[in-house]
DNA sequence: TCTCCTATCTATACAGTGTCAAGTTGCTCC
DNA sequence: GGAGCAACTTGACACTGTATAGATAGGAGA
């Protein structure tokens, strides 16, 4: 094994060059944007040559990848503190954990968009899936939780299947809207209503009225009142 | 002005490099997807040499613009049609329209991810703020004339500043439902649920619940139930 | 009909990209 | 103290988008 003392170089090896390299990409992506995102770029903010992320990372993908998993778990770490917050202050979890993925998206659009397919990834990639599953898990037992009439979802591991689950439809729900407000809103689609002061004027205005939308057509109430509408 | 005489080449001026580009794209798009997308290849398959397509389009970012604005109106053609569809046959015709959407991104994935940000745009391009104001404006019709009863929008001009309206939450809740799970759905977040079988399984299995869900909790009287939850 | 104008297209070049192959360095373990 | 090996550099390759200069041809005006 080479060496691993602590970050920065002080020779022929880097030290830390995976972490560095990370660094490197976040710094970039929050700069330059998806698509200003170099792998070149990467290396030359590590010191490094062009080739040298190949041992870590494998190709541009891998490193995209390692940035994705973060972006996950990121999403997840934010949930929960939400959801806790909410808690603690007799608010609506499930509103707060929405709004809590529209803020991290917001705070880091760069990652988001690697995260969500802007760019190629390795979907094989165990680290990710099992970010991604994370995230997917919280979002699955809130919305659970939140048509139970509970407080909180109760502890343990979550079903590993839920795609025949009964109330797949109403988690796809929310986490349809909360991600489509989200992408459309990163992306700028709304600039032509609000104009382009970054989305902050758009998320604080609307946010708030679309989760309560959101939140009250998901009672469990109006999910079963069948009103026979269909396309 | 030069030739301007039907498609193909015969000599040293093409004829319609321009529509030729525009094919070229979409054939690439659907071949390769955005990530295998190039300016270059595009020009091969036209016939013609790299640099000539920056007369008609300026850049990349010109021809994928003149893609986008052909999806956005293909988007508008497609709602358009399924609303009359619904008509004629009774159903609801908002969610007709979200079912348009879902299955003309489906259909052509590379075009929808080019119309919504995968890659850059020139956003100033009045054609296609046009085509997007067009698709747009359905959408707010439609929404509008839904939560009020009516059968169909009224003819007529659409306001063209809707941002202050007071059903803006519920118009935006539509798009971002209907675009989150699109964007999901295309980009393969569903994968790890049902498969990789291209989603036709999840558009049929849950899309018709989903729109339920959606259009059954944008009925004025679960809009005007407030039921008091705010994250 | 001839000439010129101008849009269109080609050829070439350039900086930059991701990735590969081969060589170099230096830590670690026997 | 070598041996082994992971980490890194160097150099090269096939690409990319785009800029520039020159070639071509269709049509308008004389």
């Amino acid at each position: 094994m080479a060496a691993k003392r602590g970050a920065g170089r002080d020779g022929y090896h880097h030290g830390d060059l995976r972490q560095a390299m990370i660094d490197a990409a976040e710094a970039v992506l929050a700069e330059r944007g998806v698509g200003g995102f170099t792998l070149r770029e990467c290396a030359r903010r590590a010191g490094v040559s062009a080739a040298a992320p190949a041992h870590h990372f494998g190709n541009l993908a891998g490193l995209l990848t390692a940035v994705a998993t973060l972006g996950f778990d990121d999403l997840s770490d934010a949930m929960e503190a939400a959801a806790a917050r909410a808690s603690a202050t007799g608010g609506c979890r499930l509103a707060a954990i929405c709004r809590a993925y529209l803020e991290t998206a917001l705070a880091r659009p760069g990652r988001f968009r690697v995260v969500f397919g802007r760019r190629e990834l390795d979907k094989e990639d165990p680290e990710m899936q099992r970010a991604g599953a994370r995230a997917f898990g919280i979002l699955v037992a809130e919305t659970r939780a939140h048509r139970a009439g509970l407080a909180a979802p109760p502890p343990g591991p979550l079903p590993s299947e839920t795609a025949k689950a009964p109330d797949f439809a109403e988690i796809l729900l929310v986490w349809s809207v909360t991600h489509g407000f989200t992408t459309l809103l990163i992306d700028g689609q709304f600039d032509f209503l609000v104009g382009e002061d970054g989305g902050g004027a758009m998320l604080d205005l609307f946010s708030p009225r679309l989760m309560q939308l959101l939140v009250a057509g998901l009672a469990p109430e109006a999910a079963l009142a069948n009103r026979g509408h269909d396309g």
